[in-house]
DNA sequence: CATATAGGCTAATTCGAATTAGCCAGATTA
DNA sequence: TAATCTGGCTAATTCGAATTAGCCTATATG
């Protein structure tokens, strides 16, 4: 990774533990093994290495989105990839899914970092809604609509089912960017809560 | 409010907007009225005005704790009281709780202080964990136990039945701290989900 | 009464952290 | 090969924000 990269990425991991404002240049030029002033010959100022990385983080988004609804599009044609899915596969994509959001290195540090800075700044906000709220609940929506409609889950409120299927989730994920110790509890509650799920709205086991 | 209690007052929500680092000492005494140097004669430096507030906090948390073991004995007591619980009031209750913690003044503004400093700092952290996770799955858990035992809601686990009734909320909740126009999406999709919630765990409607 | 004390103010002071200046070595290129 | 560019360094510089000094008035207290 050459150097404008590091600075990126150690300011990333630093912006998450501590925020912003909490983060001297010095300390990012430290971790990256240079000196703060030759900081400057990669970015203008501190503000630009913050905005560069969400810049970034949006390319990243735009890419994630075409795929998805390249996913998406596939999926909706032949949906029975989704019919099929068993419990247990339902279970192992949903602890995929979380594990994947609580431990990647980027998802995790960025996720903290829009939590830290979203009421100081309305463009991560808004960033934090999209990732965390609009898309999930879209996403998976549509999933569980396909699978409502195959008749293996029933509900006359698929946004609902979507919330009590996700909620649970977000939830777990945040109590452990809190507290890591919890990691092995949430993973025994997502379990569970997963079965619960299928076993409320009618999933018939295979 | 006396001065030295305006401070802590004014502070706090400044630090909710920003968070402690963004926030300036004169800022605070400008919306105090008074002049920054004049904030020393009622605490010894802005790392008091934050310990003050945490402390008073934590004062708070004493009291509330008191008065919710008592309500909680008395509730164990004549557990009729919840028995008798129709969905109506189970929505109100819902809504209610809902919009007191989203409105109160300080509890809204101590939560959003808490998210921002969380990864900063441990204590918060801490009591960040204990009033949104610990003390509602615990005492909900309680209430909804009694319910199920009464035999209006049906379920073989419970910590899983109180997350799925608690999960949802506390997730519009943060929703809504983020981004205050969709209180009313919010409120809307709180009763669908109790009233779904109801359904699921098969409460007879009287 | 006279004297503390509380709580405000203005004018320093301090100090830490961002940024700039200016130098230099090694790589790149005309 | 000579000129230029890149990216590093040390040593200023700047500047903003916390804190301190020292003064002043009103109120409470011996």
């Amino acid at each position: 990774m050459d150097t404008k990269q590091k600075i990126l990425d150690e300011a990333l991991t630093l912006f998450s533990e501590k925020g912003y404002a909490n983060v001297f240049v010095a300390d990012i030029a430290d971790r990256v093994g240079i000196k703060a002033p030759s900081l400057y010959k990669h970015y203008k100022n501190k503000r630009a290495i913050f905005d560069a990385i969400i810049e970034k983080m949006n390319e990243n988004f735009a890419m994630q989105a075409k795929s998805l609804n390249i996913n998406g599009s596939d999926a909706a044609a032949d949906s029975g990839i989704y019919e099929k899915m068993s419990e247990d596969s339902l279970l192992k994509l949903g602890r995929e899914m979380f594990l994947y959001f609580l431990h990647d290195d980027y998802n995790s540090r960025f996720r903290k970092m829009l939590t830290i800075e979203q009421f100081n700044n309305k463009e991560l906000a808004d960033i934090y809604t999209k990732l965390y709220v609009d898309d999930p609940l879209s996403y998976q929506g549509m999933l569980l609509g396909m699978i409502t409609s195959s008749g293996m889950l029933h509900t006359d409120n698929v946004e609902i089912m979507t919330l009590h299927f996700y909620s649970p989730i977000y939830y777990l994920l945040t109590i452990c960017d809190r507290d890591p110790a919890r990691e092995k509890w949430a993973l025994k509650t997502l379990d569970e809560h997963i079965r619960q799920f299928n076993k409320l709205y009618g999933r018939s086991n295979k």
